[in-house]
DNA sequence: TGTACATCAGTGAACGCGCGTTCACTGATGTAC
DNA sequence: TGTACATCAGTGAACGCGCGTTCACTGATGTAC
């Protein structure tokens, strides 16, 4: 039984291994391809494997999409959480910088939250994993805001502050006639707006 | 020519009279189907005309999902526009409420919004009517700045303003697990947490 | 008033394509004796 | 050491479906003479 316990968790950190190699290739197609026309084929093809076999691993698409989602946003979780750490003057621009600036270069995962956001008609494991990501996301926040000298129901800034960030990526991202850099300095402005007024309120 | 001149008029209207019975249709099957449900038959069925038919006055689905949702987003720049004409006396915050009330209740048309800023691949035709539109709508909040004592650059607050509401609507539409009269008052009460800073900043 | 012709909205059926997913099968590796 | 059997990741090809759009055709209405 020892030995049958060895062999099984080996197993198991077999598949663990193959399921991160297809969220690799997910990854890699993602960052080239507009979320639209991601499909199956194309994450087979880039992890050199048959469409079929991704479902040895996932269950379906759905499922891919939201691990191959939550994967990466930790990065998020992790730079806000180095901001928090350091000794920042301005913690709270900082932040609202970071995020800007994360979902501008890393546009389809925004993307991929805004869809989550908006159609999502997932099953509700998918559902849940997402609602605690989100959660650790605004307990981030709620720590800025703290360490930013905020007392009382922080929650509700971050609630505001989740919002606004995600709203000004959403209305301004593909502003028409704006090279990239001035997008993104046009949106750290309006994002400034924003904490200057939540810091004042 | 007096009288084809008439005629090619009476054309012109009747041409146009059958577009907007295709439009009402779809409003129709907007309101009653997820926006990735709806397809040409449906609104064809709707309509009570045969799919192929839809295309004698819509060169393709875009043209007719965007004409449907700008004629539709009028409603917004009345409604707007009346508020601005009465002497509100918090002439902000009845606005961020309408706002948010407005596309609660319409749903589809905050997810067409939305699927235009995220997926817009438009022909240029449609993207320069969405702009104009956009336009319009933060020309109208230039003027709800104006008349509650802003001055200077109102255009940043607008933008600040559109983008936060537009934020909060996609982060908490699906608030998990609350009534919808919960996320609506939730979403309003943000709102006023972003125009009390504003007012302030 | 009648006839031949033109115009054009409207249609049913089909085209064509993309894509998620399944299925019957293969082949390598491990196990039992 | 060898043989029969079990397991299971991996596969190519196909299934099935949805959907935007097109096409060849119809039938009503208008026009010319």
């Amino acid at each position: 039984m020892g030995l049958n316990d060895t062999f099984s968790k080996l197993k198991q950190q077999e598949r663990e291994t193959r399921r991160n190699l297809i969220l690799d290739a997910a990854e890699r197609v993602f960052a080239q391809t507009p979320f639209t026309d991601v499909n199956m084929r194309s994450i087979a093809k880039e992890a050199g494997i048959s469409p079929a076999s991704i479902y040895t691993y996932f269950s379906d698409q759905e499922t891919l999409f939201v691990e191959a989602y939550l994967r990466r946003s930790q990065d998020v979780l992790k730079i806000l959480d180095n901001l928090i750490q350091s000794d920042d003057k301005d913690l709270l621009e900082s932040v609202s910088d970071a995020y800007i600036e994360y979902f501008t270069k890393h546009d389809v995962y925004f993307r991929m939250m805004a869809h989550f956001m908006l159609y999502a008609k997932l099953n509700p494991f998918s559902l849940d994993k997402l609602n605690t990501m989100e959660r650790a996301l605004l307990d981030m926040f709620d720590k800025v805001f703290r360490k930013s000298g905020f007392t009382g129901k922080v929650r509700f800034h971050s609630h505001t502050f989740f919002a606004a960030l995600n709203g000004i990526l959403i209305s301004f991202r593909k502003y028409p006639g704006r090279s990239e850099k001035d997008v993104l300095a046009h949106m750290k402005r309006l994002a400034v707006i924003v904490t200057r007024s939540l810091r004042q309120g």
